[in-house]
Parts: structure tokens; sequence; C-alpha cells
DNA sequence: GTGCGGATGAACT
DNA sequence: GTTCATCCGCACT
């Protein structure tokens, strides 16, 4: 189990972590039970000058404070008021880049993670998007701003390496409000994995 | 204090 | 394609 180190979530070019993160495998280890997935979609955050980033414009309040702190923690909030959505924070202290994972593919306790969101058998749909894996892996807010070198939460390096050919960039999801940035390609996927999240029509 | 709307997903027609 | 669940974060009439 090759966590990522802390120096990983350093760099302060989030688009190129986004790419990085592609393939590298997210665990959460809950009530006694181990759950991840390899990532295969994800979507940069651009810090204050990002229209879609909820720290546009240098804004900071209680719940974006965390974005704010030096990378290598997690940025979990609630969106919609249901689905607890995922961030990586990355660069250094007061840069706030955030990368949204948006879908993994399963590859560990598929079964917890079949309970948790009380689906019968496995399907894409398991962990494809942000709000879907969230509740497979069992993350809620109670995992904001957690290290991601520690016990309850990671990243590892599985070796799985996706060639520039079979990643794929296009517009976030979701940010429409962002004007001219809503349609930014910072948004990163494994070309026809299933796992991928459906863009809402 | 109040009101609006959201980095979604699922169940509908 | 449309609707709705559900509630906090944020800005400010």
């Amino acid at each position: 189990m090759h966590k990522l180190p802390f120096s990983f979530y350093q760099n302060h070019d989030v688009l190129l972590l986004a790419q990085q993160l592609l393939g590298k495998q997210l665990f959460t280890f809950k009530d006694g039970q181990l759950t991840g997935g390899t990532i295969v979609e994800t979507e940069a955050y651009h810090g204050v000058t990002d229209k879609a980033s909820h720290a546009y414009g240098g804004r900071f309040t209680n719940r974006t404070q965390t974005m704010y702190q030096a990378g290598g923690i997690s940025y979990v909030y609630l969106c919609y008021g249901i689905h607890s959505l995922f961030n990586i924070v990355t660069a250094s202290q007061d840069t706030p880049h955030a990368i949204l994972i948006r879908g993994i593919e399963p590859v560990t306790g598929i079964d917890i993670m079949l309970q948790r969101r009380r689906m019968p058998k496995l399907k894409p749909n398991l962990t494809a998007g942000p709000g879907a894996l969230s509740q497979a892996l069992g993350i809620d807010r109670s995992l904001n701003a957690k290290d991601l070198t520690g016990e309850e939460l990671w990243i590892a390096d599985s070796g799985i390496f996706f060639p520039a050919d079979q990643v794929v960039s296009g517009p976030r999801i979701g940010v429409d409000y962002a004007g001219d940035h809503a349609l930014l390609p910072w948004r990163f996927y494994v070309k026809g994995n299933p796992y991928v999240s459906k863009p809402h029509i």
C-alpha cells in the first residue's frame, strides 16, 4: 500500500495533478471496513481565479477555509442538501486549489460499497459520480479536512498508469454558473471507462 | 433573520 | 427530458 506522500500534493500545477491522480487509488477505512477504487475521473478547481471554485475571488468562509490549508487533506462539502462531494486540497497553504473526484472504479470492499448504496449488485452507478462514490466509500462531512496520509482516508499509488491517449479532457460538469469559465477543459477522465460519470443533460 | 440556489442522483413520463 | 429530494452556505433586502 504505497500512500502518496505529503509532497505529492504540494505541486501548484493543479491541472497536472488532476491528470496524475487518474489511476491512483482512493481508500477509506471506516467501521473496520476497507473500501477503495481506482480514480478514473477528476476535475480541477483553480483557487481564487476560477469562477467555478468556492474560493473564487479569495472567498474565505467557514466552509472554504479548508481549501486554504496546505495540500494533502480532504475537502468534503454537502451539495444539494443530500450529497457529500469529496475533493483533494492541493498546493501550499493559502493557495486554495482543489480537485474533485467524480468517478472511481471499485476495487476493494465491493460488498460493503453495495450495502452502503443499497444496491443488490454491481453496476457502474455504484461509484460513477461524486455523490455516488462518496456514499459508497462512506465519506461524509465528518471526513472534511482529514489528512490524506492518515489511517482513515488516503490515496495510494497502485502502479496503474493511463497513457495520454486514454485520457480525455473536457468542460467540467454542473458549473454553468461560472460563465466563461464553465467551458475550460478542466475535467479529465479515462476514455471508455464505465465508472466515468455521465454529464447531467 | 431570511431567501435563494447548488461541483447531484434517482425516479419519473 | 423533467421533477424532486433536502439543507446548508452565503449574501444581504
